[in-house]
RNA sequence: GGAGUGAUGGCCGAGCGGUUUAAGGCGCACGCCUGCUAAGCGUGAGGGUCCAAAAGGCCCGCCUGGGUUCGAAUCCCAGUCACUCCGCCA
């Protein structure tokens, strides 16, 4: 949510934000238009207001009294109606200005490359060697994992349909070893501390963090209950605050989660169709950060790197990509992917998306913090992150770390977590 | 699933048609006072709007939305959420 009074102060930018990733910019003029109206409205109401406050209090000294009222309040009565009369307008106007405003995203962060979709991402950094063009191609996940009989994806869809998979025997494990790596690390290393949260939420909290209004169908929602299945723990992490006001000395609170995540793929008819990559249901570890304002931008910078970090543990090679305007999404005034290299497709698919919300959803949810105890209360910024798809990091695993033989080697990190097992192989997990 | 109770400021908690500008308390901050600390006294801490801004004024605000009234935290209706007891259940 955007707050009117910047709008208000500096309506090209605005403008030009929207302009630049293909908004429409006449939307800030119409809010305007109605901003000053509205204020002229809401004058007028307070000046009745004021009045019918005084003549109210006199009525009732006279009535006390024993005088006659009836004649002033037959006269009050009637500006009681132009002020309700007033008040409709007004709200009318007010909520005409929230469902724009609302729908309208984040303005970006001055470094964020122009473009229109991912193809202008602007690659920040690599790590690892990707070996190109090998001959032959290394074999996708989900060749390995049915070879492996570690990953069903026809039995899945008897019992769930497409888009959804079952893991079995060292496949649980290894997703399970995966998320458990990840939280150890990000625990004990990082300084986040662990959150375990609903996955069924309130539509309230996925308008806090800007799931709704605008991308209901990309949402499952539950039949009976107006409850919906979340699509990120960062939907319950972020509004574990929501209403709250914060303690400075509270800030920055780091917090990582891990739960499943549901969505429903809308649109995404024929994309990614086999495998993990694109699924309905998968589960992931999340960090989301609190912080004041002038720190979240540097803050983000450490999210990132402790992304990285575990993905350097899994011994996978990927790069990290500054999210373009386009391609940036409706909460994040800037946003960094780290992209895992797939050897199958050649292609660096994404692990994880770092944004700084900075006080977007902290203003739809009403996060905000008291520098001192005095002072009045400052909306925070808040952060989120992969740390990361688990799901997707499996894929990097299984085709990373495949050798020649069909069998894939557990990276170091996981072992302890594997029973002891150090590598997949058809042989080896049949004897199991 | 059945029966009940409740929702008031940063927190606790009173008020149940008009001296409430939301009592009182706690916690917090600042100021005064004071060898120091404590105590005491004072001030302050939600949103909107007017004024170029500050100072200040006014309006709103007692879960949300409607209604009754000259006037609603207070009365009426609907909804949401929370809690308690019983039943069922991993």
């Amino acid at each position: 949510m955007l707050d009117i009074k910047l709008i208000r102060q500096n309506p090209d930018l605005f403008r030009n934000d929207l302009q630049n990733r293909g908004g429409d910019p006449s939307q800030i003029d119409r809010i305007l238009e109605q901003d000053v109206k509205r204020r002229e409205l809401i004058t007028r109401g307070d000046d009745l207001k004021q009045q019918r406050n005084q003549v109210s209090k006199e009525l009732g000294q006279k009535k006390k009294a024993g005088e006659d009222i009836s004649e002033a309040s037959a006269q009050m009565r009637k500006v009681g109606e132009e002020i309700d009369a007033l008040d409709v307008q007004i709200n009318q106007l007010e909520a005409d200005q929230k469902s724009i405003l609302e729908c309208l995203p984040n303005p970006a962060h001055d470094s964020v490359p122009p473009g229109k979709d991912d193809q202008a991402n602007l690659q920040i950094r690599t790590w690892g060697a990707v070996e190109t063009r090998p001959d032959p191609l290394p074999k996708a996940h989900f060749d390995l994992g049915e070879e492996l009989d570690i990953i069903d994806f026809k039995r899945a869809a008897k019992v769930s349909g497409s888009r959804f998979w079952v893991m079995k025997g060292a496949g649980a494990r290894l997703e399970r070893a995966i998320a458990t790596y990840f939280l150890d690390q990000h625990t004990l290393h990082h300084g986040y501390t662990e959150i375990l949260a609903p996955s069924l939420v309130q539509k309230e909290a996925l308008y806090g963090t800007g799931q709704l209004p605008r991308f209901e169908e990309d949402l499952f929602k539950c039949q009976d209950s107006s409850l919906y299945l979340i699509p990120t723990s960062e939907v319950p992490i972020t509004n574990l605050h929501a209403g709250e006001i914060l303690e400075m000395e509270q800030l920055p609170i780091h917090y990582v989660g891990y739960s499943p995540c549901y969505r429903s793929e809308a649109g995404a008819a024929g994309r990614d169709s086999r495998g993990l990559i694109r699924v309905h249901q998968f589960h992931k570890v999340e960090l989301v950060k609190f912080t004041t304002p002038e720190t979240s931008f540097e803050e983000l910078e450490k999210m990132v790197a402790d992304a990285e970090k575990v993905l350097q543990g899994l011994e996978i090679p990927y790069r990290v990509v500054k999210v373009c305007l386009g391609d940036l999404g409706f909460t994040a005034a800037l946003k960094y992917d780290i992209e895992f290299w797939s050897p199958a497709q050649q292609r660096y698919i994404e692990i994880s998306s770092c944004s700084n919300c900075t006080d977007f959803q902290a203003r739809r949810a009403g996060i905000r913090f008291r520098r001192a105890p005095k002072s009045g209360p400052e909306f925070v910024h808040t952060l989120n992150g992969s740390g990361l798809a688990v799901g997707r990091s499996l894929v990097a695993v299984l085709e990373n770390h495949q050798q020649p033989d069909g069998s894939v080697n557990i990276p170091k990190v996981l072992q302890p977590y594997m029973g002891g097992l150090t590598s997949l192989t058809r042989a080896q997990l049949a004897a199991k």
